[in-house]
DNA sequence: TGATACATCTCGCTC
DNA sequence: GAGCGAGGTGTATCA
């Protein structure tokens, strides 16, 4: 890992075109060649940036860099398309290398995952007398996050999602009109459960007679830890 | 901007939790507090980070820390959230600080609104003695993205993207919903209109009755050069 | 401020 | 490799 602080100009071309005028920001050099260019602000995303698989190649500066200043002129290229990446340093204020070796990587722990194993063990929690049949069921065009039987035994596909958005409501949708197909499974009501659900994705849903069901991760989870103590 | 190159392990708690075993890693403080960890690889994403707004303690280590060999630890709480980083440093190997003021910003060219402009000034482009209506035609659930007329007069609404998916699809059929309602307008023909278009994308939009049309930006961008010469 | 659509999205999984 | 869905998504725009 190379890391050097430089006054700079960036321009990238590739699926779009950008320009980063001059300034003083971090360049970060990965030992896989990918480049990263950061400022002092902002979120984690770079300016600007190079993936990998790709190589960094410091080429001289033309007559005309040279008469701007440029000191040292960067060009990384994409190893399989068309994306370039050009750094043009007019100052270098620091320059530092690092052996780092290979991560052991991140150990996750908890997302929607989390919430679909909670759901599946307190499924009661969508209505008295609901069971469970599987988590990610799959379909032709994708996995149904819980399919599930009400109190009558009448089938439910249910879509889990963290924020429920309308984007959630066409998925479920989907899966609810190919399911009805299936004349084992029809007729399959949907429920649509979130931990927030957006008022419009609230009125699409009931507008497609989807049920919308507000989950509650602590209350789940409290549940979850109430039965680990019983038993 | 700080930084540094050191042995650590981290651990996030918040939407999830996530931990990073000890091992050498880039840490990065920028000037707003939020810290981004990175490893000698992988893409722009940071392993471990916490976006602004946010603030960063240095603590002392507690002696259970001292005795693994932690000689300091870094607590970066979110200030809107429940979110909070801990970095625990084991083995300093590099450490600078950086000033590098505020950065001029991105110049970004062409994109989903550089294919609208060059559709919208070529809309024969969707077939001939088409016209154009107007662009981001504002309806109640968003703007359509381009409205124009075809060689016998009737409405079509276009949605545009540079990769078609089936949610562009989507959204198409819900403006033509909405649309084909109103008597000065129906009956509404759509067009989905994209660099390049998924085979489901394309199954879905057939079964509604949605031309699908493939773009060429380069060919697109030819027309507008020959243009701005001729003119 | 909240909602919506876009992203050089990235990442992980399945087929 | 393609397709699909999730993301601690982030980011800009617009009501």
């Amino acid at each position: 890992m190379r890391v050097v602080i430089a006054r700079c100009s960036v321009d990238y071309e590739g699926r779009l075109q950008a320009h980063l005028p001059l300034a003083t920001r971090l360049l970060m050099v990965k030992a896989d060649g990918s480049v990263l260019v950061h400022s002092d602000g902002g979120s984690y995303k770079p300016l600007n940036w190079m993936s990998p698989p790709c190589a960094m190649a410091e080429v001289a500066p033309t007559p005309d860099e040279l008469e701007e200043g440029v000191v040292a002129c960067w060009v990384v290229q994409h190893a399989k398309s068309e994306d370039r990446l050009r750094v043009r340093l007019h100052e270098v204020l620091h320059d530092s290398s690092h052996d780092l070796g290979v991560d052991p990587g991140l150990v996750k722990d908890g997302v929607e995952a989390q919430l679909q194993t909670l759901l599946a063990e307190h499924i009661t929690t969508l209505g008295d007398g609901y069971t469970l049949m599987r988590r990610e069921y799959m379909t032709a065009i994708g996995p149904v996050d819980i399919m599930c039987r009400d109190a009558d035994g009448r089938t439910v596909a249910v879509e889990l999602k963290r924020r429920g958005d309308i984007d959630g409501v066409e998925q479920l949708t989907r899966y609810l009109e190919l399911l009805n197909r299936d004349p084992h499974l029809a007729p399959v009501a949907g429920v649509f459960a979130a931990q927030q659900i957006k008022p419009q994705a609230r009125v699409l849903a009931q507008d497609r007679g989807i049920r919308c069901v507000t989950l509650d991760y602590e209350a789940l989870k409290g549940m979850d830890d109430a039965g680990a103590r019983l038993f």
